[in-house]
DNA sequence: TTGACAATTGAATAATTATTCAACTATAAT
DNA sequence: ATTATAGTTGAATAATTATTCAATTGTCAA
């Protein structure tokens, strides 16, 4: 996602269509956040707990159990999921049970599914 | 995307809402598809070459100038988009221009900005 | 048929993201 | 207080993905 070049070895370039396409470019601020929001549901482990999640409120430990991974690995990717404000938790002594913020998740994989399941 | 442990240090394991999580549980084709589907969002190169397409179809030099990459890391990009039958192409003399296959490109980056938004 | 240029390709490298590992915090029970 | 267990954290490592680089293909024009 880094790249850069002062000048370009095109010749064969459309400059009106290119003008027009920078017209109605999305902000670099909006790609960024719809890159970040969709990495989210490019891991298939993430998919897997937020699936998870949407069935049933879990601890980490249960998670870790289902996807068959250390509890180390799977606070990571709560972590990523908190910050990306898809998933709430409480603690209740010493567990700390994650669930849902709200339909987000299910609606992007459900989503998903459908085009996915077009293209195949 | 790769992890495996043998015994876990859990003790503290809701077993009943594990089993009932792995009922519903996606099968593994269905979330290698979807992470692989939206893989393709999470770029921030992509985004940009998906959406510069709906705006009007583009040859491999525009999209570099658009951009301000190489020729051939665009090429690589399209190859990734080609995979995912997101865009089709056309050759045109010494040109190839691309375009996209269906709406299903716009969909998916209208329907992530409307959730980033409510995220924000 | 040769030269020029658009585009593609594969392998090497760079950049990013996930997982492991060891140390740590928080809570509860003795 | 001490011990045990759930969970978190940061740094190191592993795995994945993107870009560069050099070589190649395809098409056109001279």
């Amino acid at each position: 996602m880094v790249a850069r070049i002062e000048t370009c070895d095109c010749n064969s370039i459309h400059q009106d269509v290119v003008d027009t396409v920078k017209e109605h470019m999305l902000s670099d601020t909006k790609i960024d956040a719809l890159a970040n929001f969709y990495k989210i549901f490019s891991d298939n482990t993430k998919i897997k707990i937020l699936w998870a999640l949407d069935v049933h409120e879990m601890c980490v430990c249960d998670l870790a159990v289902l996807t068959n991974m250390t509890k180390s690995a799977i606070s990571h990717q709560l972590r990523a999921l908190k910050e990306a404000n898809l998933v709430k938790y409480r603690r209740d002594g010493k567990n700390v049970y994650y669930s849902l913020s709200d339909t987000c998740a299910r609606q992007i994989i459900e989503n998903g599914i459908l085009h996915t399941i077009n293209k195949i």
